[in-house]
DNA sequence: GTGGTCTAGACCACG
DNA sequence: GTGGTCTAGACCACA
């Protein structure tokens, strides 16, 4: 469901947590699914457990996660007034400004445009 | 010409190291060009110098980047050679992380999935 | 400067966290002052680094604290909009709320209004 | 009666056994006073009945509360009795732990620790 | 068995 | 020498 690349410089904790909010942003992890066991994904990714729960602890303090003391970790309410916040021409101009940033990283290992869109397609939920 | 974010935990070197390599793939910089010194673009990045000389002299390493006494540094690679020295498996893993992110911070936003794709595809043309 | 009790079922790194923010509650620490390095304050405190950093870590955060890499960890501008964030009569409210709990919890190992009071004014910077 | 903080890291078992001390010392629970039960608590306080379970036990180790079968648990000790078994140097550094949490509180809301001091002389009255 | 806290200690990024 | 990341592994709070 997730994956880590521990050679590249991303932090591996960085990674996780853009991981699962991207999850969340594809739709694939929706408002109270729970996600892994701390141990669990820390098996899975082959990382160590600290890892794992300090993505969660941040991500609960984010608002993004919730978590039950010897329960579990669940996704939150999501997106509630994420949107309002922002407007709609500075929304715009940001997505401009971080697809820039992928489609030059993309470039940069030999990837077109079209394959980033498959990419992406094929990630829709 | 490059831009550094001190606050995203992707470590600053690897942000100008990426930074740079897509400008050369995205055709900004070509074979011959000559990159800022080291010290200018420290001042201008507002990032320590050392932390440009090591992103330089990796690059240099790399065969991406040549430095000739009294002349400056300079771009050696052209985009192909940047590309044929990643293997399919590299730009596969890394388009997922590239991906996570922009996902990650599109939904910090508001946006979704759909609204990204739509963005790029609008950018084929 | 900051003290913890290991053997308060409170969480030594809740605990400093506290200590930092009541230390800058009145004024002992001001804004631009250099807090010790993590090293230094977990000599200090009999405490692992790792448990004084992830404080700073979540100060920072909490933009009470700023850190530059390498260099070392400032108290940040505060008490911009605190005031402003909350109304007069919620403020007071909540003082009460607060103060009960403090004096209840005082009177439970035997102390009195008269000593709290005598321990908060010599701490007033 | 009592009350607990889930989001505070305190736990909650920690919070519970002081709220039950501080009722005592402040009069609000006698010699001889009948404590809610175990299962009443916990879905008075929306915690598991485990936790007060573990409570009540330990304060009955400490002498605070008797448990008699078919009665229920009942306060058994004066607040003297509390008093009497801290030491000094334990009331010292515990009231530093209250006064840095009060302080950090009331910071967070704009309070500066001369309005707290303020508030608190005007209830010594 | 779940997450939370803490320690010890290694290695890295950065100034 | 500064903070940051990660690991391994112990012990605790809670359900």
């Amino acid at each position: 469901m997730f994956s880590v690349n521990p050679s590249d410089p991303t932090p591996i904790y960085a990674q996780l947590d853009r991981g699962i909010r991207a999850a969340i942003a594809t739709g694939q992890l929706r408002t109270g699914d729970r996600l892994p066991t701390v141990r669990q994904l820390a098996v899975d990714l082959k990382v160590n457990a600290n890892t794992v729960a300090k993505v969660y602890a941040e991500l609960e303090r984010a608002g993004v996660l919730a978590t039950q003391r010897g329960v579990g970790t669940t996704v939150r309410d999501t997106a509630e007034d994420l949107v309002s916040r922002t407007s709609k021409a500075e929304r715009e101009s940001t997505l401009r400004l971080l697809a820039d940033k992928l489609l030059a990283d993309a470039y940069a290992i030999g990837l077109t445009i079209d394959e980033v869109i498959r990419h992406l397609e094929a990630r829709r939920a």
